[in-house]
RNA sequence: GGGCGGUUAGCUCAGUUGGUAGAGCACCGGCUUUACACGCCGGCUGUCACAGGUUCGAGCCCUGUACCGCCCACCA
């Protein structure tokens, strides 16, 4: 036993993270059967940058819950990863050594950067950048790193990845050549959602709403036979692409044009009206031009009622040439459409739109003013300008088909909280399409798939080229397919690599398999898979949660864990998601610093499931101050004398009864992933102890009673400390190791949770002591009475008391008086005397003489 | 348009199956007390958003409303 004379916090984090790191107290025991690991899907931060105090907050309460498994006697399997794919990183890496990617150039062994990037980027092969985007990611991960261990996460830092490395491109690789196998994914020339700055496709799990300024244009269609229909439409510059006009089937103003031909102001294109029930007749004019492509709704027009294309917009965002008179080009005016038209190609969506409204103002096709709006336009949510729909060459993977099969994984999982569900329902429900993964980027997993190129040179989708699984991962801009050479890359007859990447939600979607050893470590992955527990936060449900559970449910027809644990936003005052953008993001490493990682913790730990959380550094403050108060408590509680026998006296069994329900009520939270209410409980339990017991034991425990009361105190408070240091180390690791150490060899990350069975032997208390029971409660009463009085007579607490009556119940004075001496002695009175009554009250006489001490009662 | 969560003390939030409204912070007052002044003791603070209903009894259950936040949707 070895207390120190001023027990402090300052240091703790470095003496017990190096010590945690050499013995090996997270490492994962992998010869553990199923039942005993604990296996955690861990969320790869993105390694772009910084990480921020909404990190901690979350991994904070996984933390909580890996070390109280692991407590609990599991084998837990908590490894860490990096999300280093993705535009976040390409657009650092880009800007950090001056350089860009361009997929056609071979790969240059000799590469190096210069050591300030130039003012004219460096194109580089594909190869070439993502060495650059490991080399940067491999220094940003080294600072997580760093601030993960400070926070005191219990993570096997043995078993890390990275979601751009060898081992996981493998994976994501095997797992798509898989799919392809099953007809599970596929390759289709199709209209897709598009961002003309990125210049990539996106799914429609990246798109967000955005409240945009916009306009109505009411135009006029001309009926051949003569009049006009007038349409209501914001995006008047994709008139050269209308297809078609819509109006409901039931809509009698316009039943009687079903089936006839329009013609487009301007461009004197004819075009069929169509009926179709998702045209509302409320909406505008009631009738709609169909343009390919204007939004999602256009799109399902299109395929539902067979129109043709007439595409106008270019993947860069401007409106294309346009042969006006050509096949699929037709106009009753193709001159007029030609001069008309070429004032628009070359302009952005945006330019053409104001120099459309000027030409149909000038033919008198605008009727009227346009009517400004505010509406919501959908943007990729990483973008800066609307989304377009552009027809492009991309992969699939199919979800629609199993959409019941999903919202049944759903059900089956068990989220925390449970009403995150919903979320993930609603947006099963809500799904229009399978789910592209094809980006047009540089920085992620290749598509291992090559072409072969015909006689002509064009490119041959039909008879794709797959690796062996063998040789995965392949980069099939630089790798080669069987039965070709490298002089036939780009050749007629040759072949070519695909030139996309994965979605990096396509890569890290398959994060459980990549961490359990799926196809590479049968004995891990039968110990692991399913997972026990995925936490993360609720704005990427439909993203991450999403894709996870349909991979898995795909490739291992299961879900890939048991528990998903949502944590919520950190806010800041202003009731704010912190987020970089909006530039309120406070840097963790200063609060862990000052606050201490036991402190922030305590902050983190506060903010239960699924509950958005208030950036509070009081709170930090407060877990600071609780992490002394264990310091200090556990200071006097072993600083005790001889602990030997039973627990023996009233109050102390009293005590210990207490904090058995304590313990049940924790492991049965805990095991429902509350581990608010948990600390809640813990530290309002502690804190009594500490104001009352420790007060009420005082004089016992130093002897002044006899032997036989001290050994009892001192055996009550180890015991009672042990528990409480134990309940508590989830929470706060480092005051707890700390304290431990003091008394123990091992670990107290290791050692067992405490159970009331244990603290049962010790105390010999069984739940049917009732007069043990209520002893403790009706003591602090007493106490509480007495110093309020002190207080009120403005008298220093350690004023004695010569006479004090306590009026109570008979059932309530017998439990008290196990507890007589032990109050008298806390409170400072002489003459401690009961009285039976119907209500609880006590009267006090000041002694006047102050210094006097009090005799200990008989 | 559909759905979810929230509304409790000045602030941040607890409040198990319905049974006398709680904690911390802040504020005020007191205390050189041998674990802790990075401390201790005490005090003040409420139309539990609003309106109905069920019940002996509602912060909690039911119906509706308002506001805040979020999710989803084929928002010409």
């Amino acid at each position: 036993m070895t207390v120190p004379e001023k027990p402090v916090l300052e240091g703790l984090e470095a003496k017990w993270t190096a010590r945690w790191e050499a013995d090996g107290t997270y490492r994962f025991d992998r010869s553990r059967p199923r039942d005993e690991v604990y296996a955690i899907d861990t969320p790869p931060p993105t390694v772009s940058g910084s990480l921020h105090v909404g990190h901690v907050f979350s991994y904070t309460h996984t933390d909580v819950i890996a070390r109280f498994q692991r407590m609990r006697g599991m084998a837990v399997f908590y490894p860490m990863g990096w999300d280093d794919n993705g535009l976040p990183t390409e657009r650092r890496v880009q800007n950090y050594y001056g350089v860009r990617c361009d997929p056609s150039l071979p790969y240059d062994h000799a590469f190096e950067p210069p050591d300030k990037p130039g003012k004219q980027p460096i194109s580089v092969s594909r190869p070439n950048f993502i060495e650059l985007c490991v080399r940067l990611t491999v220094e940003d991960e080294k600072v997580f790193e760093h601030l993960w261990r400070y926070l005191g996460l219990s993570i096997d830092w043995s078993m890390t990845y990275a979601t751009i490395a060898k081992p996981a491109q493998r994976i994501s690789q095997l797992m798509f050549l898989r799919l392809l196998q099953r007809n599970l994914a596929y390759q289709v020339e199709a209209p897709t959602l598009w961002d003309v700055d990125f210049k990539t496709a996106v799914a429609q799990a990246e798109l967000e709403d955005r409240e945009q300024p916009g306009a109505y244009h009411r135009l006029q269609f001309h009926k051949p036979g003569g009049g006009t229909v007038e349409i209501e439409t914001t995006r008047p510059e994709l008139l050269p692409a209308c297809v078609a006009l819509v109006a409901h089937p039931d809509d009698e103003r316009y039943k009687p044009l079903f089936g006839t031909d329009v013609v487009t102001p301007i461009f004197g294109a004819r075009v069929p009206v169509k009926a179709h029930p998702l045209a509302d007749p409320e909406k505008g004019s009631g009738i709609a031009m169909i343009c390919t492509f204007g939004d999602v709704t256009d799109v399902v027009w299109w395929r539902e009622l067979k129109l043709p294309v007439r595409a106008i917009i270019q993947p860069n965002g401007t409106l294309g040439a346009v042969p006006w008179g050509a096949p699929g080009w037709e106009s009753i005016d193709a001159p007029r459409a030609q001069v008309a038209y070429d004032q628009l190609a070359g302009l952005s969506a945006k330019k053409a739109q104001t120099a459309i409204a000027e030409l149909l103002k000038q033919s008198g096709d605008l009727r009227g003013d346009t009517r400004p709006i505010t509406h919501n336009v959908k943007f990729y949510e990483k973008g800066d300008r609307p989304l377009e729909i552009v027809t492009s060459r991309q992969w699939f993977i199919k979800t629609l088909d199993f959409r019941e099969q999903l919202l049944e994984r759903g059900r089956e999982l068990q989220w925390h909280p449970s009403y995150m569900r919903g979320r993930y329902e609603s947006w099963v429900n809500g799904l229009n399409g399978d789910w592209c993964i094809s980006r047009q980027r540089f920085f992620g997993v290749p598509f291992p798939v090559w072409y072969p190129l015909r006689a002509d040179g064009s490119i041959d989708y039909e008879h794709q080229l797959y690796p062996d699984e063998s040789r995965l991962p392949i980069d099939p801009s630089t790798d080669l397919p069987d039965g070709y050479s490298a002089a036939q890359r780009g050749q007629p007859n040759g072949f070519i690599g695909d030139p996309d990447i994965m979605d990096t939600w396509a890569t890290s979607s398959v994060s459980p398999q990549i961490v359990t050893g799926w196809e590479r470590d049968p004995a891990l992955f039968a110990r692991t898979f399913p997972m026990d527990l995925r936490p993360q936060a609720h704005d990427i449900i439909r993203t991450w949660l999403f894709s996870t559970v349909l991979r898995s449910h795909l490739e291992n027809q299961s879900l890939p864990w048991k528990h998903a644990a949502i944590s919520g936003w950190v806010l800041d005052p202003d009731r704010k998601k912190m987020s970089k953008s909006k530039g309120n993001v406070v840097t963790p490493l200063a609060n862990l610093e000052e606050y201490g990682s036991d402190g922030v913790r305590y902050w983190a730990a506060r903010g239960g499931p699924g509950v958005d959380t208030a950036f509070d550094v009081g709170q930090m403050k407060v877990g600071r101050r609780l992490a002394m108060k264990v310091l200090n408590a556990s200071k006097f509680a072993l600083t005790g004398g001889v602990a030997a026998g039973n627990v023996t006296h009233p109050l102390d069994r009293s005590m210990l009864l207490q904090l058995a329900a304590l313990v049940d009520d924790a492991t049965e939270s805990l095991n429902e992933y509350e581990y608010t209410r948990v600390l809640d409980r813990t530290e309002a339990f502690f804190w009594s102890f500490c104001d009352n017991y420790l007060e009420l034991v005082k004089s016992r425990r130093y002897g002044d009673m006899g032997e036989a009361g001290a050994a009892s105190a001192n055996r009550a408070l180890q015991a009672s400390l042990s528990v409480l240091l134990r309940l508590f180390a989830p929470y706060l690791p480092f005051v707890t190791e700390e304290v431990w150490s003091w008394s123990h060899d091992g670990s107290i990350h290791g050692a067992p949770w405490p159970s009331s069975a244990e603290l049962a032997g010790i105390a010999g208390i069984a739940g049917t002591d009732t007069t043990s029971a209520g002893c403790l409660a009706a003591a602090i009463d007493v106490l509480g009475e007495v110093r309020r009085t002190k207080s009120e007579a403005k008298r220093p607490l350690k004023a004695m008391i010569s006479r004090a009556v306590v009026r109570d119940t008979p059932e309530r004075l017998a439990q008290l008086e196990g507890a007589r001496a032990d109050v008298a002695a806390a409170a400072n009175i002489h003459a401690l005397l009961f009285e039976p009554a119907d209500a609880f009250a006590v009267s006090v006489e000041f002694a006047e003489v102050e210094a006097v001490t009090a005799d200990p009662p008989a």
